[in-house]
DNA sequence: ATTTAGCAATCGAATATTAAGAGTGCTAAA
DNA sequence: TTTAGCACTCTTAATATTCGATTGCTAAAT
């Protein structure tokens, strides 16, 4: 394609106006670039470029006699081909390594306290999503009765997921139906992913004794139920942060994003999505109609060994710090395998 | 107090402006009210009590030449002593005996059924609290191990709560010692309240064993994890509906609403405080400065027996569909208490 | 004594007018 | 290829003007 091959000069006018765009989120004028940002033209000069940067459309211009915004192919470009890698402070390092160093019990306390901090370091609002339960490797399934008549369930998996729910029973279980339960269910899912406890599966597995309709499709229903949560439980920090951000002023955008975290399909869609092994950035398409069109996501898959442990981002306006975010992810991500790993080892 | 001793009319104007406001979100002029709402007087007339309603405090002039709009003040008025009940209709209520008619597992289950059925009906945002950890009695308390170095830890309460935690090891766990851990904690503990598991207790009860600080440290901190998260916790449901309203137009009320959502303690609070028995209405202070100052929040004590089972409430702007909120309120209430009735006395 | 009609006065909201200024695009010169 | 110069465009802010809703008060009516 052609408009990939701008000349040095448009790449750092492109580049200038982007970043002038992300600090200030006003229009940027050619004047305004023509000197720093490692450029020293005229304003007459920029503007060409300019113009011609807006007709192979990386650029906007919200009025005629105006600055100019970056497209949504703008910012695509920019993040993919000018973005230089930012450095954090050595504060920041300390206070992500501090916040860390959490003693991890379930997964989730990991995934949690990285989306805090992650949330804190950039103020933007954060999101981590699970990995999937056909992702999910069953290592135990556990029944434990919890009087005559309650049963909980507690099933552990590869990742360290432990989910649990509790059954309760119209009529008595016996010690030896808890047995048989334990047995049955290791027996036949033991090493099978999550996503298998279905339906038809237990069904299956209730065919081979006879309990009471009751208490199997209790036990079924509840059982149903984790995998369900897992695969559409997500976690939201600083939601309030983006209401702060001058792009809120507009109610529109503003009831776009309390959309947007609303609808878990499609977070959970975006987020599913990404490559493992990579920083992720999906960019809001400027004339989708749908809630995402005004933010950015990027996000991060957080692993152990070549295990998903699910996904990390962050939602922001698609005039976001992309150099500062990426970098604050990278760390995050580096020190989070890191930790993982030496876990795994030991 | 003087200002008690409205007249009739008088009575009727505020009801009038009230439920006016509460229609239109808009100030209420003296002609807009001099028909209807059981009053039929000329617009002179009504603003001669108008005017004497805004110098006894109920209500206020958004400017010289416009309409009344009712003030905290007048709002209260308006709760305590005119409201008149709203009926639901025939659907709502088959909606909400649908709605309800989940199975109860954890009483969590209820709860949640209940919040989000009341936010569908009103389109309010909904909040539920648990029961404070000091009114929930421990009926048992289970550890259980899933491997080696994992332990679970299962609390059951009389209000039927049950939490659960994860506690990893650094050093192996011998099947003898988890048997010791639930003699030694279920001595200790069943039968007082949930906020007595606190790091003092627990030392002590550790004082009769040796086990490896390693392993005491780890149990202490987790299941004080448990406590605490029970009395911090707060279910949300609904808070987007709220950005529909013409209220939130306003930034700063929009601004002001996800800060209160955030500001834990003070809902905690608010939550914490009301009679059982009752509906409570917290109508925020017109000079206040706090994040409360735009709304309102009614709440009511969810119960088994006299057991208390938490906080269900509603948060809203303070022109509130009080009526239909209180009649929604009012059946959820008064059905999910029969329903734990039934329960407990079966 | 209460209620109401009538009317001037007030003030906000909407609309129009103007002015100022920022920024562009283009042309012609450097 | 770059730049100075300049006319043109369009937004924004400031100002003025109009319009109408609503009030408060007074004097008449009930």
């Amino acid at each position: 394609m052609k408009k990939d091959n701008l000349d040095d000069r448009k790449k750092k006018v492109l580049q200038a106006i982007v970043e002038e765009y992300i600090n200030t989120a006003e229009p940027v004028s050619s004047g305004a670039i023509s000197k720093g940002h490692g450029l020293d033209y005229s304003s007459a000069t920029i503007r060409n470029d300019m113009a011609q940067l807006e007709n192979i459309g990386f650029l906007d211009k919200p009025h005629t006699s105006s600055g100019r915004v970056p497209s949504a192919k703008g910012y695509r470009y920019y993040v993919h081909e000018l973005l230089k890698e930012d450095n954090l402070s050595l504060e920041e390092i300390k206070y992500i390594q501090k916040k860390l160093k959490v003693k991890v019990n379930e997964i989730e306390d990991l995934t949690k306290a990285a989306t805090t901090t992650l949330s804190e370091i950039t103020h933007y609002t954060t999101v981590a999503v699970g990995p999937k339960s056909d992702k999910q490797i069953i290592e135990e399934i556990k029944f434990v009765s919890l009087g005559q008549r309650m049963l909980m369930v507690v099933i552990v998996t590869d990742t360290g997921l432990v989910k649990e729910t509790i059954i309760k029973f119209d009529e008595d279980i016996t010690d030896s139906q808890v047995d048989t339960l334990n047995n049955l269910f290791n027996t036949r899912l033991k090493g099978k992913p999550l996503s298998k406890i279905d339906k038809p599966m237990a069904e299956y597995i209730f065919s081979e004794v006879n309990y009471s309709v009751g208490i199997m499709k209790a036990i079924i229903e509840q059982i149903n139920k984790i995998v369900d949560e897992e695969d559409n439980n997500i976690i939201l920090e600083g939601a309030k942060n983006s209401f702060d951000l001058p792009e809120f002023k507009s109610m529109k955008v503003a009831k776009n994003f309390v959309n947007l975290l609303d609808a878990k399909d499609e977070m959970l869609q975006i987020f599913n999505s990404g490559d493992a092994e990579d920083i992720n950035v999906y960019i809001g398409d400027d004339d989708d109609n749908s809630n995402l069109k005004d933010f950015s996501i990027i996000t991060f898959k957080h692993t152990m060994g070549d295990k998903d442990l699910g996904t990390i981002g962050i939602i922001g306006p698609k005039r976001m710090d992309y150099a500062k975010v990426i970098a604050v992810m990278k760390y995050i991500s580096k020190k989070i395998n890191e930790d993982n790993n030496k876990k795994e080892g030991m």
